[in-house]
DNA sequence: CCTTAACCGAGACGGTACGTCACGTCTTAGT
DNA sequence: ACTAAGACGTGACGTACCGTCTCGGTTAAGG
């Protein structure tokens, strides 16, 4: 059912993903990395995107906990600090950034990344049921639509406009949806 | 100064990009299908990454018309919609959407990518000190993190969550922002 | 140890080399010809020089048997008599002419000729002990100088000067040899 | 009738045969290192070929003075000496033995080396014609003959077998075809 | 403990594309 | 009018990985 060295093979991929983005990942540089043949490989994976979708999903790199910090606007900040992160602190920005990068128009991938994103909001709901249940949001709230604006901005900016983000552009980008344009 | 079937090339970029993905994108590719020798190509732009820059500076495909309609609401939604249709309106988004993905950590085409976002946003300002003039946005407002915040959601919603976007979208999104989340 | 179609790619080399000369021989070429991907020769010869230098210890083509005919007149007649066939019959000369041509300042061809003339005069030793043993020859008499002599001036002659060999250019050279400049 | 910068031209010509071979000699190397454009090359020789030929004619690298020591044999040694200078002394032997080796099987090339040898031997002849006159030689010694036994030993002995030559080499060829395999 | 089926390593192969070099031709300007 | 500059099509180079295949050897689990 698994490869005897599962691990190192996921291992080695995520390294070299890490290391040298997803064109510098190559079928035989795992191979030759993890010390297994590349036949082997192909007898386990189609390909190397559902390769690295298999990676990505034992990886625990991805994890996340959801804040409970007592009110609406601390989590959110924290899920924005959280996605910052993920985005831009090595290791796990380098693999973040590379896998969600190649996911695009790479099914293989791309369903990976939307089980990932479904995962994470399936937990950040907790979230919003906290706050409802406190009087912070309204029923009629939409907490996938708040997620999306709150995690795209950080992509965007991060990764698009290559800037950086300021420490308290979690704080503003959380005021600007529930506060307003202030 | 330029290749003689610099247009050409461009479009067979293009083309290229379009129906196959950035991998699918291939010099030679580009050369058979634009009537040019692969040498070429090559005598101008030093690989696929530059190629690919050239060609989407030199297209029209991504130009933009920052929308003037009387509300800061309605110039948002409008904002929105434009950016929901060049990431999936054929054949733009094609383009536009491979080009995004490829952009991440290939140093030639990040630059592209920002400039684009750059030259965007130069453009959107217009939107935003109208709407001061008219009164409708405080001089504290941030117009790039509304900005990111708007265009990251479209990008999240239908590239990583792969979901359609409701023809409400966008007036609920310029709504989260302008109104806090109701 | 050896690719599947060894002896195909040797065929189709000598047959481009004599066919083209050692320009016109190349690797591609000989993939074509030879029914097999051109990283498979690459695989195992490193260079166009390396495979025509292992295509020609393979063949059989440059073999020769030391004459026996009772006289080392006769004997030494019959060695120039073989270099001239060999340096100007086809298919064989096409062969020999082009790959000796070659030879000279590429290393690892020009090895594979010394040991060409080396083997070679092993085996024309013989003629020259049976003649000592004879009483033909004094024994402070020099045969590879003498084959030198006789073999050299078939290659100049032919190549070089670009003349034919007459009738009796083997009887005239072995005998300004063995009699002197009568 | 020639172009302007025909030293130079020449002049890079051996020098990249020299010191690169016949292969590493271009003529974009020859354009470069002469500060001449690669089509005013092409204007006037219509090969590489042909532009060695040319500059091979030019240079008086190859000339040579008939010997005339007094007796045949210090002549014919003196020859020997000459070629065998032409063919292991650098630079002379550089140029040489690589435009040597490319005249096979290149008829540009291939007139040049048999007017080349064509000259010399018609220098050569004024040694027989004095040999003959001392009564040296018998009239009906072959000259051109000799001259080929010697020139193509010494030859086959540096190129093909690629072995130094004694010191005495010259002493022993003469002596080989005017006295007999003593 | 022994067998047997699943798993693996080794390595050859056809194939696509890479990025480079030099060829020899041709067009375009400039003097 | 001649020449320079230089863009171009062309063919081959040697390399990197791809994904496939065959073969023979290990390993480990269960009877």
């Amino acid at each position: 059912m698994a490869p005897r060295k599962e691990q190192q093979i996921f291992r080695a991929t995520l390294e070299l993903l890490a290391g040298k983005g997803y064109e510098g990942l190559t079928v035989e540089g795992v191979a030759e990395r993890s010390g297994v043949n590349k036949t082997t490989i192909y007898r386990w994976w189609p390909s190397k995107a559902a390769l690295l979708a298999a990676a990505l999903v034992e990886a625990d790199l991805l994890a996340m906990e959801p804040p409970d910090t007592g009110s609406l606007r601390t989590d959110l900040e924290a899920l924005v600090q959280g996605v910052a992160a993920l985005l831009t602190r090595p290791p796990a920005a380098d693999v973040a950034v590379a896998a969600l990068g190649a996911a695009v128009h790479r099914p293989e991938l791309a369903a990976a990344t939307r089980r990932f994103f479904a995962d994470r909001f399936a937990r950040e709901e907790a979230v919003f049921d906290r706050a409802r249940r406190r009087g912070e949001l309204p029923a009629t709230a939409d907490p996938m639509l708040i997620m999306d604006l709150l995690a795209g901005a950080v992509w965007l900016r991060t990764v698009f406009r290559g800037l950086p983000l300021d420490d308290d552009f979690a704080a503003k980008a959380v005021s600007a949806i529930l506060d307003g344009p202030s």
